[in-house]
Parts: structure tokens; C-alpha cells; sequence
DNA sequence: TTGATGTATTCCGATATAGGAATATGATGG
DNA sequence: CCATCATATTCCTATATCGGAATACATCAA
């Protein structure tokens, strides 16, 4: 293990959503449970794709299945979601008081480049 | 370009936040402009690697930088995270409610598992 | 059991990392 | 111009994807 290459997408929530289509399927199963054809025919997918995206959730906590019948439903497990919400919010008052600071900061840039 | 792999890193701030050691960056960036250096010698990582990981986060726009003198001063522009706190803010109502949900899912469950 | 439907996994190829080491580039002061 | 400090980039390796296609597995129905 000389060299590592970026985290498995199973080792967080962070890097689970970093995929726009599995932050697709948590966006449709925010209303309701579904199966797997339910949603790979809905998010344009095909089906084994969606499979593995179902994993990588799974793994992660972020969703749920259960047996019904021969069906297998795919259920929100939003817990997951609350640390990454929670780090994200961490920076709330730097994107809003962004404004005056960028607005120094984009004269200095100016300054900085007459300057060279 | 018949196969992809996974989504570029400064593709967004989604993928630029996966990685943890990236966020730690972004976490210092908080108390105010510094060199890469520092925030190197503060995280216990070489420079070029720190070098890079910021190269990602500019790339995405989650950091500026100016030349002040002989030094670069890194800076936070957190307008890029807003976005996401806003997706995940969407599931904000699904970690909360889902203890009566989870509890009967449970049950399910668990009724589902002496079925079989 | 067999057939049919629904789902998961395996095999494969192409790619995008992350990290280390060495090196290149940049800017400053004298 | 040169030496020096600060930073960025390149080369390399091992790895972890993502996607398609084919296939295995599972469950139910008759």
C-alpha cells in the first residue's frame, strides 16, 4: 500500500455524493421507497448501473432495502446526510459576508496585477 | 472516451470536498488568508501536496489567490459551498422525522427477516 | 420443477486520481 | 546577475473507480 489513490466512494457520505446520479436517486427517494427498475427507468439508467450506485449507498448508510416480495424497496436513510450538512454550515457566514471581503480583496487583485 | 471513470475532482465543489484532507484546508482557510507553507506545516502534509490540493479547490473556485510579495496568500471563498448545503439542506426534514419512520421500518424489517 | 420477472454481481476497459520524489518556476534582496 | 526562499509542476506507481455487457442469483407463480 506504497501509494493510494483517492478514498473509495464507500468510505463516506462526502464521497458518495460526490456522484451526481446517486445524489439523483437520494433526491427521488425522498419520496418514498422504490425499487431498483423504478428508479434506473426514471434517472435514464440502466439497471445493473443503478445497482452499484444502490450499493455505494448502501455501504454508506445513506439508504435502505428491504424484501418485499419479489421486489427489493430502496429506502432514504437521511442520517447520514446531517455531519456533511452540518461541516458545509460551517462556512454559512463566509458566503455571506463574502461581499465586502471580496470586494477588498478584488481591489488588491487589481492593485496587485497594475503592479506587475 | 468509451469508458468514464469517476467524476473529476475540479469537475465541482462536490467532488472537491470528498477528499478529507481538503477539507481541513478549507476548515484554516476560516481564520483568514495563508501560504501554503503554513497550512502545509499545520496538516502534517508536504507542500507539494498541499500545493495540489489547493490547485483543486481553485480550480473549483472555493479558493483565491493573490501574490503578496514572495509569498501567495490563500483565501476562502466559500460562495461555491452554498450550493451544496443547499442540496443537502433538502434532506433536512428526512434525519428528523425519520425516527417514526425508522422505527416501524425496523419492525419491518425484523418481521420481514423471521419470514424467511 | 420450470418459467418468468426482478435484481445483483462479475469481467472488462479507460480513466482519474493521491502521494512521493525530484525538479521547475517565481519572486526578492543584494 | 546570483543566491535564496516560496511555491508549482512533472514523472511515476498503485489504486479505485464508472460504465457496458453478460451472467448469476433470487423469488414467485403455476
Amino acid at each position: 500500500m506504497a501509494a493510494m489513490a483517492r478514498a473509495a466512494t464507500t468510505s463516506d457520505a462526502f464521497n458518495a455524493i460526490a456522484e451526481p446520479q446517486r445524489r439523483d436517486i437520494l433526491a427521488l427517494l425522498r419520496a418514498g421507497e422504490r425499487p431498483v427498475t423504478d428508479l434506473a427507468q426514471e434517472l435514464g439508467m440502466s439497471q445493473p448501473r443503478a445497482s452499484k450506485h444502490l450499493r455505494v449507498l448502501r455501504e454508506v448508510g445513506l439508504v435502505r432495502v428491504r424484501g418485499a416480495g419479489k421486489q427489493r424497496l430502496y429506502g432514504l436513510d437521511a442520517r447520514g446526510l446531517r455531519p456533511v450538512h452540518e461541516w458545509v454550515g460551517g462556512f454559512e457566514r463566509f458566503w455571506n459576508e463574502s461581499f465586502d471581503r471580496l470586494d477588498t480583496y478584488v481591489q488588491d487583485l487589481k492593485q496587485t496585477q497594475q503592479e506587475e
